[in-house]
DNA sequence: TACCTCATGTAAAGCGTTACATGATTCG
DNA sequence: CGAATCATGTAACGCTTTACATGAGGTA
């Protein structure tokens, strides 16, 4: 699951952090694409620790429960780390690529101009089938009695231009971060 | 429920759809920012039609189950109609506004500048506090030790760099469209 | 021959959110 | 004086996906 390679990479990050902090930082942070609550992170941790792929250490605090600060073990990274080096799962959206690439710190630069290549390749080949696509076949299924197609092709032409864009932008970004990376990154 | 909406709408712009043709739809559609399968739709449409607000023509065919053509009720449509009316309920995506818009033709000039009013100042409200937040925060938490500060901040500052694109993308797109609609629209 | 399209649906398992439970301290 | 912060967790509910079930006809 998702959550638990996240929440892996956030304890190999943070070491110390405790379910609280987890919660802190993944609602703190636009970078952890992520949404999770507390009464997810909980269970979460104690499935990793039956996995045995974290570890804690307990505080006694006075008039609180207990802080457990976290600590990923040789299983947990090695488990990670497979999950790092595997390919994006990339659907319509970037979400699972931004996530993946939050954890590149842990990442060699191999591996994280690996994952760029891969995504600019998947990008591209949805770019091209975009036109052929998207809302405009849908005017062909529309009720043309009821409704007015000059009409509806021009909302539904602007929320098309929103969705090329934001892909056209995206397959910048991968072509420049990757350029970056690939001369700068040690 | 979002996909309730969803399939009321795509009922009402295509009368005679069938669950098959729904899923197609939805399937081939960048439009409809939704995922659905066979499997949830189905019981959805029995769920709308036990509540009154579509109802189906029977088509026997050899062979094969029954077709069913679905059609909006008028009580549905004023289901449909309140959705369509009601703030959009934005997260930091972008989905839940572009899967209400995908059902403009369906709403009123008035209505459809209201919600691009709306999502205007939600966004530009998360933009002025994105620099605080964001990635950057997250390199107080990293343990220094362990992780080069100056990679770790090349890598995090492109994330953030998708991430604050992304955003005034999408506020130069709701500025332009509702200018356009303003002028255009009827 | 094997897979895709059409056409409907059920059942089970997995995933995630909201509500519940407790309770001191600190800040406005 | 009330709300937010710190700190953990359980239980119930609901949404969503995957697997199962059936079956003919067309296409590669």
């Amino acid at each position: 699951m998702e959550i638990d390679y996240a929440l892996l990479g956030l304890i190999q990050l943070h070491p110390a952090a405790t379910g609280y902090d987890l919660n802190r930082i993944i609602k703190e942070s636009t970078g952890y694409f992520l949404t999770a609550s507390l009464s997810h992170i909980y269970p979460t941790l104690k499935r990793l620790l039956d996995r045995g792929y974290v570890s804690y250490e307990n505080i006694p605090l006075k008039n609180r429960p207990d802080k457990k600060m976290y600590q990923i073990t040789p299983k947990g990274s090695e488990y990670l780390q497979a999950w790092l080096n595997a390919p994006v799962e990339s659907g319509l959206d970037f979400r699972a690529f931004c996530l993946k690439m939050s954890f590149s710190p842990l990442m060699s630069k191999e591996v994280i101009l690996r994952h760029f290549d891969r995504e600019l390749e998947y990008r591209k080949g949805l770019h091209e089938i975009a036109p052929k696509r998207g809302i405009l076949i849908e005017l062909d299924y529309l009720d043309k009695e009821k409704f007015d197609t000059k009409r509806t092709g021009l909302l539904w032409d602007s929320i098309y231009q929103i969705y090329a864009q934001t892909e056209e932008l995206r397959l910048r970004w991968l072509v420049e971060s990757r350029d970056r990376f690939e001369k700068d990154l040690t």
